[in-house]
RNA sequence: GGGCGCUUAGCUCAGUUGGUUCAGAGCACUUGGUUUACACCCAAGGGGUCAGGGGUUCGAAUCCCUUAGCGCCCACCA
């Protein structure tokens, strides 16, 4: 390998990440390293977490997606057969709310289509706009198995959701019921909790008096929902509330609507809240539902699905809720049962996408009973730990909800989603059959009802869709088509999966879902491994979120600084669970460590190499520790990766390569200039280069794998992604402590350098006082510390110079010239004040008789070794301070 | 309101079962450097009463109690 010495003047200083990106990733999909089939060897495989479909790139996206490719590059290169599973959520109501803006703005309103029309746009639309994301994963890297790209409303995904819905039906774990629901009146959809916000909002506290029957008494309300007495089914007191009692059996009336309502007692009732009297709405609020099942009061549901008030409102009839609160204020004055208003701050709660305020509504809803299906998933992760969460404290939280888990709300009035398999048939409320199509629906019903000449057109399917989580809950299941075909070889083989990487958020919504499912479907956990990355916030610490528009653009940021800076970036702040407040400085660090790596490239590149020059001492003590070093760190890197701890992996491994590889390895072998490398220290500089890229580059794919095209040598045969991992030999501490040792001690040297300002360009003569064998390395500390010779003595000798000591040992540099020993003698002297307090405190504990009799043997000779050592250092100081 | 968790250097965080000089890392900062890969660099350095208080212990960043501040999840007040 002999080389111009000048050729590397024509490489860039500054890598260009660009140039590499496109064209690497290019090659990986061309030659199908992303895609995996069964085999003979082990499987290890990651399901994502499908984005909506809708979605762009954000950071919490780029986090966790990074790290799944780390996790799935780095077992393709253990030799694991590698897959991970690409895809996409239909995520019901946000992509609705989007068609029906984008309709919206094209002058259609939603509700003059038909369905069949509004899907049709949705599809168009879907088509179109939709999986931007996935092509923006592929801009930083993942390495996705795109030929199993699945989307949760594939026709096979629609089928394993119709299949699972009648499972469960037929297991009698479905079941239809009237719950209190959040009504978004704007889209005329229920919303699931989670689609529900809530803000503070200055409103007012009304008072109002209803009129008690055959008396000329009344009683006074405060709501701050003036509106809702249309729907009043009864007031209420608190039994202990002396005020009261005595209208309690007696009747109210309604003001206006001039409904007759009883007067009950509840302990519910604070007595201390407005006038201690509450006006029970059963159909609108979620306690006066729960006061009215207790006291089995009438339910009156005063809207219509708009936010409207219905017949019940009598005048009022659709009149909007919030024009009805004025005008029946206005109203109750007229009539003298308005007392006053007071400023009153509450929680309102609103919808997500729509910003309308939720009316809290009773609603016909299927639910999934949860309890028994849940069993199986609090045994896995909180007794037998076949799931492990990381990190570990997301199991009390885990815990806590799954005991109180509460039935789960699956239907949704949307049309975007799997419409729900049940067919009506009848005016009774039983009047359904439960079936994958309307054919085998009609079928069942003409059992069902004995009526044979039932007419399909008879059978009206249940207009509501499944909630888009009902889909993602068998996400790992059915991207391997294991609910439809419980037995392929694909869901055997992959399933179940090894890690799940997502954010904690939804841990609930999602996480606990699955591993639910997993057992009830395939008895078994879905996957093994549970890694919950921190949420990315901005610098202000807020969520990122598209609504708040603060969260940077990732592709931005990779045409800043390149993928791989980007991925290095955002590891070195991803401890799990922990939020990371999101820095573009970041990227800045991670920018400057691919260019090291870059020109360490370069360094190597432009040696020139030849037998002709022997092979320094320096340069194989230096690789021999490396090659130790290397050893030690991927044994620490293999544990990090055990536990998850990826910032900890991509740390140790930056060290690695700035500190160990370049400042020490790189700066030791280094020839003089003008001068050519022996061949043989080159040649294992290479393979060292090329184990580290092979431990880089799940971290910084592209570049690695550049720099590994351009080092290869006839050895190497296969491209970086699909090469091995390294294994881990077995190396020797000693090496590595006494290699430490020796850059203390160039430390040491480079600080006397610059406190006398001595140069570079300056030889120096170290001379060691140690009376055992040094353990140095010699070699190294003559070429780092630019010393021209080392001299070891047993005993000090009387010369001047700057003294130091590294490890109990003593070194001094003979300095006539750059001598200045009152400073010096000074800097002794507070350091023997600091070594004699410290000893101070070792013979205090050594006096100390509980210390005696109660600390363990060890801890004790401990201390005691410490004391002598610190009798030694007190004594050779105060030599060194009588030498000067 | 219920549950979980956090508070360590200017910033972001490590610190495993209490015990070697254990108070750490990265970044930032200061100082010095046109050393023949990199100024996106090299070298050296400064910096923390481990949120406050109390307790257990021979010994506490680490265990217990308490106060203050913060975050998250769940439930949501007429």
């Amino acid at each position: 390998m002999l080389r111009n010495l000048f050729s590397d003047m024509s490489i860039s200083s500054k890598f260009d990440p660009k140039e590499v990106e496109d064209k690497w990733y290019k090659f990986w999909l061309e030659n199908k390293f992303f895609s995996s089939k069964p085999d003979k060897r082990k499987p290890y495989s990651i399901v994502i977490p499908p984005p909506n479909v809708t979605g762009s790139l954000h950071m919490g996206h780029m986090l966790n997606n990074t790290i799944q490719d780390i996790l799935i590059r780095r077992a393709r290169m253990q030799g694991y057969n590698a897959c991970w599973v690409p895809g996409t959520d239909h995520a019901s109501i946000a992509t609705e709310a989007k068609v029906v803006n984008y309709l919206k703005k094209k002058g259609i309103n939603k509700n003059d289509l038909s369905r069949e029309e509004f899907l049709t746009y949705a599809w168009e639309w879907t088509k179109n706009y939709g999986g931007v994301i996935l092509k923006q994963l592929q801009k930083i890297g993942c390495s996705c198995d795109w030929d199993r790209k699945k989307f949760t409303l594939d026709d096979s995904m629609n089928e394993s959701v119709i299949k699972v819905f009648i499972d469960l039906y037929n297991k009698g774990l479905i079941y239809k019921g009237h719950r209190m629901v959040n009504w978004d009146p704007k889209a005329e959809t229920t919303l699931s909790d989670e689609e529900v916000i809530y803000e503070e909002r200055s409103s007012f506290l009304y008072f109002i008096a209803y009129k008690i029957e055959n008396s000329s008494e009344k009683i006074i309300v405060a709501t701050s929902r003036p509106e809702t007495l249309i729907g009043d089914t009864a007031l209420c007191v608190n039994p202990k509330d002396n005020r009261y009692k005595k209208l309690v059996g007696k009747k109210a009336i309604v003001p206006i609507i001039n409904r007759k309502i009883p007067i009950i007692q509840d302990e519910y009732v604070d007595k201390d809240f407005g006038t201690g009297c509450l006006k029970v709405t059963p159909a609108h609020d979620h306690n006066d539902k729960y006061l009215g099942e207790k006291h089995k009061l009438e339910i009156i549901d005063i809207f219509n699905s708009n936010g409207t008030i219905n017949h019940y409102g009598m005048h009022f009839e659709g009149m909007d809720r919030f024009k009805v609160r004025k005008e029946i204020i206005i109203e109750l004055k007229r009539v003298g049962l308005f007392l006053k208003k007071e400023p009153y701050k509450n929680n309102i709660a609103l919808s997500e996408r729509t910003r309308a305020i939720i009316e809290p509504r009773l609603s016909d809803q299927w639910f999934l009973s949860m309890k028994k299906l849940s069993e199986p998933a609090i045994k896995a992760v909180m007794e037998s730990g076949e799931i492990s969460l990381f990190p570990e404290k997301f199991k009390s939280t885990f815990s806590h909800w799954m005991i109180n888990i509460r039935d789960w709300n699956i239907s949704r009035q949307l049309w975007w989603g799997q419409q729900i398999p049940v067919y009506y048939f009848g005016k009774s409320k039983s009047d359904f059959v439960v079936s994958e199509n309307k054919e085998s629906a009609l079928r069942l019903a003409k059992i069902k009802t004995g009526n044979d000449n039932l007419k399909l057109d008879e059978l009206i399917q249940d207009p509501d869709v499944l909630d888009t989580w009902f889909s993602s809950w068998i996400w790992p299941i059915s991207v391997f088509d294991g609910i439809r075909f419980p037995n392929n070889e694909e869901i055997k083989y992959y399933y179940p999966t090894n890690d799940l990487v997502t954010g904690p958020d939804i841990l609930f919504f999602w996480v606990s879902r699955m591993i639910i499912s997993g057992y009830e479907f395939r008895n078994q956990l879905p996957f093994r491994n549970v890694y919950l990355t921190g949420l990315v916030r901005d610098e202000k610490g807020r969520k990122m979120s598209k609504q708040l528009g603060n969260s940077p653009d990732p592709l931005k940021l990779i045409n800043e600084y390149g993928a791989d800076s980007v991925r290095v970036g955002l590891m070195l702040c991803s401890s799990a669970g922990n939020d990371l407040l999101f820095d573009e400085k970041l990227c800045v660090t991670g920018k400057n460590f691919t260019n090291k790596i870059w020109n360490a490239y370069r360094l190597i590149d432009g040696w020139a190499s030849s037998n002709n020059v022997k092979e320094s001492q320096a340069s194989k003590d230096v690789i021999l520790w490396y090659e130790n070093k290397f050893n030690f760190i991927l044994e620490t890197i293999e544990n990090h990766f055990n536990l998850y701890r990826i910032k900890d992996v991509m740390l140790a491994i930056y060290k690695l390569i700035w500190d160990d590889f370049c400042s020490v390895l790189l700066e030791t072998v280094k020839p003089e200039l003008n001068s050519p490398i022996n061949s043989s220290t080159l040649s294992k500089i290479l393979k060292i280069f090329q184990n580290n890229l092979r431990i880089l580059h799940p971290f910084i794919p592209f570049l690695s794998e550049e720099l590994w095209e351009k080092i290869k040598d006839d050895s190497i045969e296969n491209p970086l992604i699909i090469s091995s991992w390294p294994q881990i030999k077995k190396f020797n501490k000693l090496v590595i402590n006494n290699f430490d040792f020796s850059i203390s001690i160039v430390s040491a040297i480079r600080k006397i350098r610059k406190e006398k300002g001595i140069g570079f360009k300056t030889s120096l003569k170290l001379i060691v006082f140690s009376e055992n064998k040094f353990d140095g390395f010699i070699s190294v500390i003559k070429k780092l510390g630019i010393i021209d010779s080392v001299e070891i003595k047993k005993t000090k000798p009387k010369i001047n110079g700057a003294f130091f000591r590294v490890k109990k040992t003593d070194f001094i540099i003979p300095l006539i010239n750059f001598l200045d020993s009152k400073k010096d003698k000074l800097k002794l002297q507070e350091e023997l004040k600091y070594t004699q307090g410290f000893m101070n405190s070792i013979l205090k504990k050594l006096n100390n008789n509980n210390f005696i009799k109660n600390a363990p043997e060890k801890i004790i000779n401990l201390e005691k070794k410490k004391l002598s050592d610190m009798k030694l250092k007190i004594d050779s100081l105060k030599k060194n301070i009588n030498d000067l």
